[in-house]
DNA sequence: TATGAATGAGGATTCATTCAT
DNA sequence: TATGAATGAATCCTCATTCAT
């Protein structure tokens, strides 16, 4: 019984392996050839493994895609924390820079997926773009979510909550393709980053701002 | 000899019309289409000509996007106005708006071209790319350099211009995409985007701002 | 204008030319190799035309299957003539002698057709299936409205019409295969053939046939 | 010893049961899907094994095809007896009624075999080819030996006993491929449909036999 | 210049068969 | 013996581009 088991186990563990080789492979594939020049011989060229192996595990060249970008979408999920404003807690500003240094590095650690979500993943197809639109929008929706609480609590100003939180996103998104994906192959200062990010949408430029600038 | 002239004349208006027609038709089935699923069938039947017309006027597919893509990249080079630092000058504020103003504008004079620009044009190949990457450097440096002379007048406080000229252009990217893109369709309020843009990447959102808030 | 009648007169004509050309390849491929050992470029190698070819003219494998189906359907068809049993007609039998050689010829003259229609057309889809069965019930259909016009009149006797129509349709279509498909390559006999089934299916072969028999 | 044998015997016995299930598998999945359109998945799902044992049991999916085929020209081989001619036997006609009724109880009782011989046998390859051509001669043979004998004995008159065979054998065909294939899915009246073909075949259908045939 | 039929390289996908376990 | 993951040749079909008219 054990012994099967065991045997089911192994051939699980052996279908998820290689399962991962050909994501992995794939992985890089798109991220230097693009989507649309990625061929399924490419893709099993690169995995080491048969045509028809590649369709074992994955229906179609669009299905590899997209489970690649569940993997970089989820690894983002995971890195936002909601702000925290009880008394206890740390500062606001901190807690801003801490889920941005988490999303930079997790940026920056899957700079092949992030370079392939920029660059490549829109305009593909239906299913594809829903999916990045609804990423998005959830991401917008947590920013203004936190302007609206920090409104909410005195601590903030913004007249146009909605413009503000497209203004934020982006400034995110663009630090994240200019650092991570187009400069980024030698490791980013994503504390550095996030430091100047934060500051920068808190306080803006304006040099003249009262009598006690930062 | 003026005749033969006029007859060149005429047939070269006529050449450039032909290559308008199919141009615009272009324009028309990308934006709907995206560039890939966009077929020389889809061109040619949008267009109204037949398929060896259509490379008369043009060398491949990339070549119309591309052409379409030039296009584009004028109308937003056209619309940005360095900013005026002289005494008689307009307030700063106030110029950046216009700009901005002229920007979003463009934009959505054109939308089917910007559409394209944000949801088509990267990773198709590397010419085009080049394109836009030299554009989107263009601009991050017309923001940059506006930012430097600003701080260099004493007027604007940026401790890392480069990482905030990356902020404010991927603000007003955002902006773009959002505004005109996903929701223009109805025609935009650019002045109030502007105004909003501008004012948060000057004062930022921190309430605690000294005595003289906005 | 004429001209321009001309041309599209004569492109029409070469198009006919064309899709005669696939189609009379295509109904050698079939009735050597069958329909599932052709392929695609069994097909176009046998016209002499590029894959794309074969794409302009036919939607695909099976349509061409089905043209070529049809095509023997209607020279079936159009062999098939009704029964005529007013005064001045010609009397019964050598009418019906008349029908089973015009269509025995049209087999023979299509031979490769019928082998086709014989050997490979079964089982191949729903759409080729329901045509055969639509033209093998006409047929049924017919040989069984002779069968009761004749009893009607008191000519024939036939206690189960349906069950003789069956049989008699059964026969003629075992005397196309046999001497048609399988031994036909040197023409066929269809006079003697036609007699000698009408004569069967009139009068039997039991020899005490009252005192005079043929 | 006689543990080995029993060993052996026990072995070859399972060996059969595993073969027979899967032929009876592949009996029910040819019938529905036809031969092209079932696959070796098909076959192994149906049968309950796994890929690689189909091939220990058989060499391919046209080998249990063959076995099929030669299993259904058995039965009807089995069904087919010659005709007795002696003083004693019973009459001719009920002697060719009885082997008849066998015959039709032999498809309705194999009616999916009978549905695979009658819709997707011809065409497939040579081999599969020759056996049914074999196996059609056989038939055609019986019936023409049968024919003969009856002429010799004066009992029968056939001007030309190949033709009159190969309706006979014609008919035959169609009447199980109409009452078996097509429509017996609600057991057949094999006794009715054996008398009507063999009295259609002794008496014909014209209504004038008495004293003043044609 | 305008046409559109023709081209054929290249794409994604299937599936009968093999073979290591 | 039984398994089922792996194989890769072969298939159908598309579509950007060419070229004879």
């Amino acid at each position: 019984m054990s012994e099967v088991d065991g045997r089911t186990e192994r051939a699980r563990a052996q279908r998820e392996e290689r399962r991962a080789q050909i994501l992995d492979a794939a992985l890089h594939v798109f991220a230097s050839k693009g989507y649309h020049a990625a061929s399924i011989t490419d893709l099993v060229d690169a995995a080491g493994v048969a045509r028809g192996t590649f369709y074992l595990y994955f229906e179609s060249k669009n299905d590899v895609f997209v489970a690649l970008l569940d993997e970089l979408l989820a690894t983002f999920r995971g890195s936002v924390k909601g702000v925290d404003l009880s008394d206890g807690a740390a500062p606001v500003d901190a807690q801003l820079v801490a889920t941005l240094v988490r999303i930079l590095d997790a940026a920056a650690s899957s700079r092949s997926l992030a370079t392939i979500l920029f660059r490549q993943a829109v305009g593909l197809d239906a299913e594809i773009d829903g999916r990045l639109s609804a990423f998005e929008g959830a991401l917008h929706f947590y920013v203004k979510a936190a302007l609206d609480r920090g409104v909410a609590a005195g601590l903030l100003l913004a007249h146009d909550s909605d413009v503000v939180a497209t203004c934020i996103y982006g400034s995110i998104r663009q630090i994240i393709y200019r650092y991570v994906v187009v400069e980024g192959d030698g490791g980013i200062a994503s504390e550095r980053l996030a430091r100047a990010l934060v500051e920068h949408h808190l306080r803006g430029v304006l040099a003249d701002r009262g009598h006690a600038p930062t």
